[in-house]
DNA sequence: GTGGTCTAGACCACC
DNA sequence: GTGGTCTAGACCACT
């Protein structure tokens, strides 16, 4: 399903925490979507259950699948609920990242290409939900 | 100087780290200026100055400060060469945190505009270097 | 594993770094292989674990290792990229130490024998790669 | 006479005593010149007397220089003694250089080209001698 | 005074 | 078990 990276210092269970964010928001992963089962993906892994185990508890806890028990776990759907903090939060790193890019010697022009790029390529990816 | 928050579960190291590269890349700071002594830093925070020294030392890796026996830690001045490793880092991370804004339901007009607000407060900061 | 030397100066850390790096580059350690763990080694050692783990940091700073938590420490595959500031750094460090050993009344024709003797044993030993 | 790099974490009395190590080696100073008074150069320097005279001594104690009372200091001439135990960290230290741009992927064939080059111009710079 | 190294020992997060 | 962070306090080298 996906590939680990253990060079880059990431916890093991928070790789897998961002990747399934990423596929549930970029869309690869539709809502109420089968996901697969924590035995299933350690294997396929080949890593410890009970890290999985974890991603899987802090998905449920950020609102990203849900579980039912017997059955397994699946994505949820967009809550469309603005958390004050989390965006907040969010805002604050975007704003931190760009100035580090900026300070490197980035051009703005550039940064404002490459940020419109990436909202004109969501609206796009989103007009067939 | 700045302020610590001993419980969100970010290192200690690590928020010295990212308020100085603050300071540094807002300009608070100016090249070759001269940052408090490592036992100074550690009394005004009442922290170890282990803490303090792993600090400046991820930060001296990190090329935003030099340290000199016996004189003392100062501010480096960019060297404005684009590492395209980080280059490319930073510009994930902005990608990933803006989907995710989006996908909450942050509207990319609204987007749009807060990148905008950035860049131009950026070209107006700077224009007395 | 190997002998440290506490009286000549250099820091045991640096020490450390040193012959992990000469093992990596002479193939007496593979890639991906697990090197002992920071309180097994210092065990070994009879070194404070903080010193260990300076050193394994500082290995993966060069990029010598790579760690990952609750696995171990591993040795990286080299990237075969050529830092340009490192490997000028290195090529001057060469050259002065070169020109120093001629100035000694080191004879040319001996040096340049000296250095042959260097690669053909380089290439011979990484023929089974 | 020359410049400091505050930079690059080698201490400042330790960049006194190699360049004027390299300034003798190459012949930029011949043997018996005059070298700067330690207040001369200090103040040129704007760093204090003490590290000259730490440098001084060390020059002194490696065989680079000698003073003589109320004259000041002088270069040596080349003892062409060669000295077993310098020789061998020279040249382990050559190899280990060597060693590491070779596994940084630096072709063997470009490394030989290198020596020859450093060798061949030591040669001419010294027909004069 | 400055930064840098090291120890002894505690505690946490991750697998 | 693993690596990572932090403290308390000692000692050294450099300016």
């Amino acid at each position: 399903m996906f590939q680990l990276d253990l060079k880059n210092g990431k916890p093991i269970y928070e790789q897998i925490v961002d990747k399934f964010k990423e596929f549930i928001i970029t869309g690869v992963l539709k809502p109420d979507e089968k996901i697969p089962s924590v035995r299933d993906l350690a294997k396929q892994l080949t890593i410890n259950p009970n890290t999985i185990q974890k991603a899987y508890r802090e998905l449920e806890y950020q609102g990203y699948v849900y579980s039912v028990q017997g059955l397994g776990s699946f994505t949820s759907s967009p809550d469309k609920i603005l958390d004050t903090n989390k965006v907040d939060h969010l805002k604050e790193q975007i704003n931190n990242n760009i100035c580090e890019l900026l300070y490197m010697g980035f051009e703005p022009d550039e940064m404002e290409k490459y940020i419109k790029n990436i909202l004109s390529s969501w609206k796009g990816g989103r007009q067939n939900d």
